[in-house]
Formats: C-alpha cells, structure tokens, sequence
DNA sequence: TTGCCTTTGAAGTCG
DNA sequence: CGACTTCAAAGGCAA
C-alpha cells in the first residue's frame, strides 16, 4: 500500500507499503490477454469519454487524461466537479427522492489535510467530498444531490468560481457553493463549523433515499449551527439532532424502505411510521478500496456492460493493484478521513455493532469447515505443517484462487509464518484437490467437479495468486491478501498492503 | 426473500 | 500478538 511520506502520527488507513513486484513467467501471455481487453476498453473508453462528456458523466472522466490529472489533485477535482454533482442533486431531487444505496450518499468529512503533500491546507482542503452517489456520479466529488437554488437561494462559495467547469466545456449556471446542497446556512455558518466538521459544510451529502428513525446521539458540539438545516424530509423522521442526516445510518430495513420511496417518490407516512420504531443501523465506513470501487463501478460498468457486481470488482480488484502509489493514496487518505468523521458523528459506535448479523450462519460455517477437506486448518494437517506458524497458500483463500478459477492451477505453496518455503510442498494434485474441494461440501473435489466453477468467472482475469514468500516479506499481509499481478502499462509495480498496525 | 458471489481494507474476535 | 472472521458496496443470480 502507499506510504504517505507526511503520514505523521496518524496512520492512513494502513501503514502500507508499495512493493516492486515482478510476476511469474506467465504473467506475460496474461499481460497479453489483457491488453486485448484493455485496449477494447480503452477503445470503449474513448467513446465513451465523448458520451460521457456530453452529458457530464464522472465516470469517463478517469478515462481522460486531464481527467485522470485532475484526480491526482483532489482539491482541483472536486473543485471542478463540483456543479456536475449538483447537477446531478437537481436531477435526483426532480425525481422525488435521491436514489441509491442508503450508504452511497456518505459525506466525507474534510478535515484539514496534514496529509496533502504540500501539508497546506487550502480553504477547499477541508470541502473534500469523497464518495458519490453509485450511479454516474463521481465519488470523489461531492454528493450534491441538491441545489442551493432549492434549499439556499443563491448563496455562492466565496471559493468556488461561479462556472467551474468550463474544463468539461459544459457551462455551469451558479449552483455552486460550498454549503450543502440541502442545508441552508446562514452566511457565515460556515465558518462556525469547526475544521473537523468541515463535512457538513459541503454538499456532499445527499439527501438519504430514507428516513433516519432515531436521532443521532449528539456528540456534535456544533449541534446549534446545524439545527438551522431545515430540510422538510430530513427532519421529518428522525436524524442528527444536528439536523445533519449521515447515509452510515440506515435503517434496519434500509433496502426496503429506500425501494418504497424509490418507487413511490414520497414519504408514505403509514409504512414509515412503522419502520420509525426500528433501530437505525450505522454502517461501517468505507475504506479505500470501497472508494475506488465506488467510483469506478459505473466506468467499468459502461465499458464492459457487465452489471454482474463480481465480475465488476474482480476487474476493479484488478485495476486497484494497477493503481498507482499516489492514485491509492488519495483513497486511502480519503478513507481515514471518513472514518474521522464517522468516529465524530458517531462516537460510541463500533463495527461490533453491526457484527454478529450472520452469526448464526457464520457457527454453521464453520462447523461445515471444521468437516471441509478443505479448509486451512485440514490442509495444515494435510501437508504436515504447524497450525500455529504456518497456513496454506491454496486454502488460505480457498474461495477466491482466482488463479485456480482461471484454471491455472494451484497457485501456490504452503509458506512458513517468516516467508520462507517450506519443505516438501503439497503435490499439484493435493493442493488442486485442496482448493477445488473447497467449492464441495463433503468431498474432495476433481477439476471436473469444478470446472462449472470457472463458468461463472465471466471476465477472466489476469489476477495471479502469487506463490509465497511474500516478497515484501510481511507474511502477514501476504498470507491475508494474495499477491496479484496486475496486467498493466506499469506491471513492475505491484502494491502490498500491510496491516500496519 | 434471502444469501452468495467478488474484491480490499478496517476492525472485530479468538486462541 | 497473530490468525482468522466479519462487514462495508454493488447487482445479478440461485435457491
């Protein structure tokens, strides 16, 4: 994972490093593969950039160079993109209600950025507005699924030109501001928001599809300057006793409830009032790949018109490694600061919370994997190896060789805890065994039995689960995450993400 | 209707 | 403390 030089004391996410990767032999014929792909996606992706240009799409625009220049500098990015999203709001808000994903508004909290590698902090350092609505819309730019022509009448961002994007050729009436879209603040509320609150100053986040059912607990000092936010919809079932409304926090029938006012495009008081009663789930924040994921989802989904979220994040997965250091870094350092503002809005909250949701299923799991051939534990006993120290490469991820589902075949060697192989590895056919065996209940498994697994790979990747050791040496990352190699215009470089903590 | 698939990373649990 | 597990998003698909 990247290494923020300006890290500090606070980690990034991970305290991760980039490692020079060199694949294996076949990595080449893959590449090559690839590059059939890659370039029927970069034809697509040319025409699609026109489209997308067009009609304002985000999600071409990491296929354009100055796009992609633009994402190395986030300030300018979502400085520019700004009216795009907006525009969008306008568009959603037409519609009745935003649509998406009770998440996929998550505002990002744009604290001052001791991480920018300038270490400055622009007025727009803290307006950071990281994820987007998951259709078309841009994540790293604000969620701006209102306009202040809506909600705050002709307030204009003392920072943001009036046509912002003249870049994408697309004039942009002034709908900017750095006041969100639906909260109307006073002038200078603003400025009332402390740093750390920053988020709440941007019009990142988009009206929720649902109605929070309980009032956040309030550990919001500047609770007093939000409550001027006086959007009808977010005060009417519940939210923030800031009056700010957060995606994390869902209902418990979240999906549900969002389709019934997708469909009917109104509050429909009777159902509410009885949803009311539930407990709102606060959702864990996304972390850095999320975010790309986030953004990308729509671009990949247009180049390849695959809708299938699998095969989708296996190209994605494909594309992350393919990042480079500084391009991973913008995220990882956008998922630190939306996990600071999710632990401001939400102090008590922890990702325990939501564990347990699948407990029971999870005991039955593991209970059918104590008898699985395949699982690590039994493939350790297989190959004679510690159960303390080491693990099995194959099994370690047994449902997810990809290199097995690309019927290449094992992918990899048992490896000792320090890195190194370890004597007598399983044979081909144990190990093959081990992994197909895993997509089987009671039995070991053939390559026959799991040929119809590949059937389901419908985008045939060149992800290789590298054998071990690790190469970094980090053990730990390499045993928890498998190495992949990326076919791309810098296949040399290859990042390991370490636990780093 | 529910859960799986598939990805990476953060954070939880467990031994 | 390290290994392992769960969850976060997404939408098609199968049971």
């Amino acid at each position: 994972m990247p290494q923020l030089s300006s890290g500090g004391g606070d980690d990034l996410g991970a305290n991760d490093e980039m490692i020079a990767f060199k694949d294996e032999g076949e990595q080449e014929e893959k590449i090559q593969e690839n590059a059939f792909t890659e370039r029927d996606l970069a034809d697509l992706k040319s025409s699609l950039v026109n489209e997308s240009e067009s009609n304002s799409s985000p999600a071409a625009a990491a296929a354009d160079p100055e796009a992609i220049r633009r994402v190395q500098d986030p300030q300018r990015v979502y400085q520019e993109k700004l009216p795009d999203h907006m525009e969008d709001g306008i568009k959603h808000q037409d519609t009745g209600m935003y649509k998406g994903s009770a998440y996929s508004g998550y505002p990002f909290l744009m604290l001052s950025d001791p991480y920018l590698p300038n270490g400055s902090m622009s007025p727009l350092s803290n307006k950071v507005p990281v994820v987007q609505p998951s259709h078309g819309v841009h994540p790293l730019t604000p969620l701006i699924p209102y306009s202040n022509e809506h909600f705050s009448h002709g307030s204009h961002s003392p920072h943001l030109p009036a046509d912002i994007n003249q870049k994408q050729g697309v004039h942009r009436p002034s709908q900017t501001s750095d006041i969100p879209g639906f909260y109307s603040l006073p002038p200078g509320g603003v400025g009332q928001i402390t740093p750390s609150m920053g988020w709440q100053s941007q019009s990142v986040y988009p009206l929720p599809s649902c109605g929070f059912r309980q009032p956040y607990s309030s550990a919001l000092s500047a609770g007093a300057t939000f409550s001027r936010f006086t959007h009808p919809l977010m005060l009417s079932s519940g939210m923030h006793t800031t009056g700010i409304p957060h995606p994390a926090i869902v209902p418990h029938s979240g999906k549900q409830e969002m389709d019934h006012y997708d469909r009917t495009m109104k509050p429909q008081p009777e159902p509410k009032r009885e949803k009311e009663a539930k407990k709102p789930t606060i959702k864990k924040p996304l972390n850095a790949f999320m975010l790309y994921m986030k953004e990308m989802r729509a671009k990949v989904i247009a180049e390849c018109t695959l809708k299938e979220s699998a095969a989708i994040n296996q190209i994605l997965g494909r594309r992350w490694h393919a990042l480079s250091r500084e391009e991973q870094a913008k995220y990882y350092e956008l998922a630190r600061k939306e996990r600071q503002l999710h632990m401001q809005l939400y102090p008590g909250w922890s990702a325990r919370d939501n564990y347990g949701k699948k407990k029971r299923r999870a005991r039955e799991k593991q209970q059918d994997s104590n008898s699985d051939p395949a699982s690590p534990k039994k493939c350790r006993a297989r190959f004679g190896l510690n159960q303390q120290t080491d693990w099995c490469g194959p099994c370690r991820r047994k449902k997810k060789c990809i290199r097995y589902l690309q019927g290449e075949g094992p992918c990899s060697s048992p490896v000792s805890s320090d890195g190194s192989a370890i004597d007598s590895p399983p044979s081909p056919l144990d190990t093959l065994q081990c992994i197909s065996s895993a997509f089987t209940s009671d039995k070991l498994a053939t390559p026959a039995d799991f040929a119809h697994k590949e059937q389901r790979n419908p985008f045939p990747t060149s992800i290789h689960v590298k054998s071990a050791p690790c190469s970094s040496g980090l053990t730990t990352h390499c045993s928890s995450t498998p190495h992949v190699s990326v076919a791309s215009s810098d296949s040399s470089k290859y990042s390991v993400p370490s636990t780093g903590t």
